[in-house]
DNA sequence: AATAACTTTGTAACCAATACAAATTATTCA
DNA sequence: TGAATAATTTGTATTGGTTACAAAGTTATT
């Protein structure tokens, strides 16, 4: 399914800018932060501004197109994968890796209705031993 | 056990701000922020610093002592519990609140060793509907 | 075409977190 | 004991990711 086809699934008007940002982000699966979407387009899209990038990643985090991963402290990811898997955020190269798994057994409380879970693991890689 | 006792246990020097702040914590279980944490102990500790405060959470969440919890974007909470359970934020109140789960079935490729796992929601809580 | 609604942009501001160096406190050992 | 050293705490200044806001631009509706 194209970029377009999902964003208009999740009544967002597909706007060239907000195919491009979501294309951007389905095509690199490195949970690139706003700057570095922001840097990686800017060349080919000279008039992009960077608060479009915050917009865009607010919008469809929020209708739940795209994932913000929240591991880190200092700024935002995002992950085009709504799956169910894992973030492994190594502390030495600050690389942020998928890994499977499935669902814990949460024992939620009555009336406690998650519309996100999130699994995160913060350790040193294999590269990084 | 007593906070000095845990802190020392971890190779931490149990300072009276560092045993002061610590006991916050464990007798708070509301997740509390930095200059939560600031505001509170201020009255009875003037001179205490929000600097102080921040030192004093790294030190003890790099030994492992707290959790941080980066539920949120905006800022880093903090748990004396280093038990597994989840994390429920409500995006509507803001408050966290614990839950009991186990771990997860988590696939983590070779050589990728975790040294902190983290399991959140985001959803409403009962009072918020 | 005219109007309204939506989207994008740029600047300025916000604020949690950190850097840094001075001040204070605790420890060492001659 | 008491200087010398190490560790801790503090306050200020800065950083940097994110947001507020209003103007400019674009798209849809009539």
């Amino acid at each position: 399914m194209t970029s377009a086809q999902i964003l208009q699934k999740h009544g967002i008007r597909p706007s060239l800018t907000r195919v491009m940002i979501y294309d951007y982000l389905r095509e690199h699966r490195t949970h690139p932060t706003a700057d570095e979407i922001y840097t990686a387009l800017s060349p080919s899209a000279p008039t992009l501004s960077k608060t479009t990038v915050y917009n865009t990643m607010k919008l469809l985090s929020s209708e739940g197109v795209i994932k913000t991963i929240t591991i880190e402290e200092q700024q935002a990811r995002f992950d085009a994968c709504t799956d169910v898997h894992g973030h492994f955020l190594c502390k030495d190269c600050g690389n942020v890796f998928d890994f499977d798994t499935d669902l814990p057994k949460m024992k939620l409380p009555d009336g406690f209705a998650p519309s996100v879970t999130e699994i995160y693991c913060i350790g040193r890689c294999k590269s990084c031993g």
